[in-house]
DNA sequence: GATTAAATGATAAATATTTAGCATTTAAGA
DNA sequence: TCTTAAATGCTAAATATTTATCATTTAATC
């Protein structure tokens, strides 16, 4: 199931709204959006494409924390929290971003009050899935939960059949080494899970991987 | 430093008004709060005391994800995104925890927009306080991982000093066995910057605590 | 089309963590 | 005060993960 976004979390009416406000900006792969640090508040929407979250290390190499889809919002710190940005945010692939500096999305803000509602489930199912990924790595071995990850990236990168990044950047949003990322996953090739390609991972039947999941990754199940 | 909380984020008159909406419950030491699965959805708002929130696993042990300590607030899932608990919330220590049914938190919402921006405001550092111990999980060795979350786990639980909580809750809290947090635990106690009691951990100087944590794991500093 | 840099595949030794015990300490209850 | 259950302390073997390499594949660029 795909997670709502923040767009689609707006009625039609404020969506337009907001596009309007915005500044549509293009950006190449790889092209920098923002940077850890950056104190200019202001608000970012994926419009098409994709945009990596994550940071820079000490090195100067690249880890993700996240992927962003098309719809979905970042940079809701710097607005209401004072805070500089936490994450490095860069375009992967060709893609389009609506950009609200705060000067115009404060009125924007007030005038339409979907918009803190918005904000606010969109954020509260931010924290409920960073819950679930806490918890999984917590409670799962390292196959049960980059199988669940692997959806859960298709999901809220808009990519429904597969997931584009690269298994070094995987193995970071997994918390482990490439070799053991580069394990587990060729066991769930071998399971026929998922196909391994350059660059991507592709689902051949997502629903056998959903149920997979489903089945293994069962925690206490939610008693109504 | 105190994170702010939902109720400190407040101005004084929305706050009483809180109060007054609410109801004022008292539970004894381990006594159930809430349940997983409960759908009976309203807002809960830590007075006195402090809350343990984390799920039974399939064995019925109780596994913690968090402290949660007074004027912190739970169950907007319930409220805003139609979810069941994701959590069990269980009292440590007598604890009296502010209830506003859904029934009456609608009106007070619409009545005070303080109480959407509070929300926003702590779900956001809630957010970013996630994907800060996510990052730590994935960068820091176990030994600055675990004296990075005590002093987390101080901070949002109120406990200025120390962390009462179980070593196995720690463990769970850092998704080890508790054979390997008691390692770490008394390798921190070796350095003078813990003290290990029952139930309890206490920060004799918790300055020099905090230095160590900063000194130890600065990823990336901010670049400004 | 040939070259090159980046990404993936694979392996063995070193290290870290878990599992499965049992001993000791602590605080609560009889 | 004595008893008991819970929590902590400790250890060794088994397992999982990382580190450090190198080979191979892929796609981009010249």
């Amino acid at each position: 199931m795909q997670q709502p976004t923040f767009m689609n979390l707006l009625s039609e009416a404020t969506r337009d709204s907001v596009m309007k406000t915005a500044t549509l900006m293009h950006y190449q792969n790889n092209q920098l959006i923002h940077t850890r640090g950056q104190t200019k508040p202001g608000l970012s929407i994926v419009s098409t494409g994709s945009v990596h979250v994550g940071v820079s290390d000490t090195e100067g190499v690249f880890v993700m924390a996240g992927i962003l889809g098309p719809g979905e919002s970042f940079g809701e710190f710097t607005l209401f929290a004072d805070l500089p940005r936490t994450h490095d945010a860069i375009a992967f692939g060709p893609t389009t971003v609506f950009q609200i500096p705060q000067s115009r999305f404060i009125p924007l803000y007030q005038k339409e009050p979907e918009i803190a509602s918005a904000l606010l489930k969109s954020s509260l199912l931010r924290t409920h899935q960073l819950l679930e990924q806490l918890d999984a790595i917590r409670r799962l071995p390292l196959l049960e939960r980059t199988a669940k990850a692997l959806l859960s990236m298709s999901d809220s990168s808009g990519n429904k059949s597969g997931v584009a990044c690269l298994q070094s950047d995987l193995a970071f949003a997994l918390g482990v080494t490439r070799v053991s990322a580069g394990k587990v996953l060729k066991q769930l090739a071998g399971y026929g899970l998922i196909e391994l390609g350059y660059r991507q991972i592709h689902f051949p039947d997502k629903s056998k991987l959903e149920s997979w999941v489903e089945e293994h990754c069962n925690t206490t199940p939610l008693r109504w």
